[in-house]
DNA sequence: CTGTTAGCGCATTCAA
DNA sequence: TTGAATGCGCTAACAG
């Protein structure tokens, strides 16, 4: 093409203000560059206030522009498998992050059957089918976390997990797990009560850790929610509990968090932006039509600051 | 149609999984129900863990959804006008979000030259051509504020409020003339040294207010910033300065969130919720052609809990 | 190097 | 009530 022409022709699409249209390319190339993560409205409240969430979604974003893509929020107003089913189908990403509230057998398969490229947020379930989600080694999570508290000769110990409708997410079940492994290692028998079942949003949280301390002393509490963590604190600062003098915590999430809390909190780090930027990998070689390469979990620190102490043998 | 018929087919479309591709039908009627939420690549990390922001981004969600619509977020490298733009007409959604990073006139004539409908987050000039934000009554919200410091005899105070690159953002200069003429009232001089800039993120907010506390020792705070405020709070605890017999705060944002720390905040609560829902029916309207209608700004109301108290006269 | 054309999948119109 | 044809704006393929 002659210089000149070049130039008069884009002389002339300033002059007009011409813009392509990005919908008749996206028809046209049947690629959007657009993400969909998808979450249902009763979820987005819980999940946008909760630190591992705002590291998880910063990760997404920014590994996703990387890579030439934007995300979409897809709200689903319900959060059972047809109604994400529904609202899937009738976008156009070109493939899906899936923040489901729960295992999610009939999802995966709609979405097989489909053909639609997705991803989940974490491991739902023990079925090898569900292979497409980026996961921690929580199992170790639990257990360096159990293993710290017990070598500071803490033996009464409580783990607050989320769940939802009485069931546990997976990477809980690992989890607790790990602090059985640990339990069993230094002789102290794991009893059932040392598992508390707590919904992870602030005030219910707030009112477990009351019921909790109503009729229990545990003298170390491991929280796997950042929610439940800040709860814990501020419970303990209205009763007048030291920590870590009274009670030692154990948070699990990202570590840049728990600095911001007072007492800085001992805490099982988790790389975050890593898991988020694999998760998009993941998805991308699925868009892609690659065998995806199955990434090896990775493995959370154990960050020891100021919430932990030993324990005086009375 | 006969019944028969139309069971047929339905039924046809079941065997076969037909899903109606959604990019054409976009590509045909012109609309994709997606409104795009605009932020730079450098932005997103301070946003993302503000208080006000989170709740801000939750509202917009809620509302979008209730009216069919879903969320784009795109995210610019750079957060210049030319930059935003060009990400901006690249984008299929219907309207726009803006979260600039500072006053942006450009931005603002070139998408009015390409007819692309947008709102902005908050107030960025003074320019009359700058309608298209929801706002708060933040002269309001800067008076009640102080005049209550006022009111407890605090007449050394001093307002933290984030300034990007030397510049102040509209709503805190308007909190700022809110503080000075409850000082006017009260017969206090204004001094400059009372209005200190601030980094909005952690780290810094945190160095700076140590930096203050070097120097002088103000008897009360009023910060425009939740995460400012938080590092206040942090540098309070670690220095065993005791909230609020030693220093009084007041807190700027959404009224939840201060319920979370400890102390409970007294603060200047804003409904963001209400902001958000009305930015994103602004948006709508311009994108139906509608004269949109311009809502008064909500009034904040003050929020009294533990972090204020009394100066005793020494 | 330039100009022309077909076709993506749907919705809408017109004809039968 | 049904079938067939048109065109949205772009890109890619092809012919000149």
């Amino acid at each position: 093409m002659k210089p000149r022409t070049r130039q008069k022709v884009l002389e002339v699409i300033e002059s007009l203000g011409y813009i392509p249209n990005k919908t008749a390319r996206i028809f046209k190339s049947g690629k959007s560059y657009i993400l969909g993560l998808v979450i249902s409205q009763a979820h987005i409240s819980e999940v946008m206030s909760n630190a591992g969430f705002q590291a998880q979604f910063k990760g997404l974003t920014e590994k996703a522009h990387k890579e030439g893509y934007n995300i979409l929020i897809i709200t689903s107003a319900e959060g059972d498998a047809y109604s994400y089913f529904e609202v899937i189908k009738n976008q156009l990403a070109d493939g899906f992050i899936i923040f489901s509230p729960s295992q999610n057998d009939t999802l995966t398969s709609l979405l097989d059957e489909a053909e639609i490229p997705y991803v989940f947020n974490m491991k739902y379930s023990d079925n090898p089918q569900d292979r497409y989600y980026v996961s921690s080694d929580d199992f170790e999570g639990g257990y360096i976390a159990a293993k710290y508290l017990l070598d500071l000769n803490h033996t009464d110990i409580r783990m607050l997990v989320g769940s939802v409708k009485g069931s546990m997410l997976s990477f809980n079940v690992e989890r607790i797990n790990g602090f059985k492994k640990a339990l069993a290692q230094y002789g102290v028998p794991f009893k059932e009560e040392m598992i508390v079942p707590i919904i992870g949003q602030m005030d219910q949280s707030y009112n477990a850790i009351y019921q909790l301390f109503q009729t229990q002393k545990p003298s170390a509490l491991l929280i796997s929610n950042e929610i439940t963590t800040v709860a814990a604190l501020n419970y303990f600062a209205d009763q007048g509990y030291r920590v870590p003098q009274d009670v030692s915590i154990i948070g699990f999430g990202p570590s840049e968090f728990f600095r911001t809390l007072r007492p800085n909190l001992t805490n099982v780090g988790y790389d975050i932006s890593w898991t988020s930027s694999k998760l998009v990998d993941l998805l991308l070689q699925r868009i892609e039509g690659k065998t995806p390469s199955f990434e090896m979990p990775k493995k959370p620190e154990l960050v020891i600051r100021d919430s932990t102490a030993r324990l005086r043998q009375e």
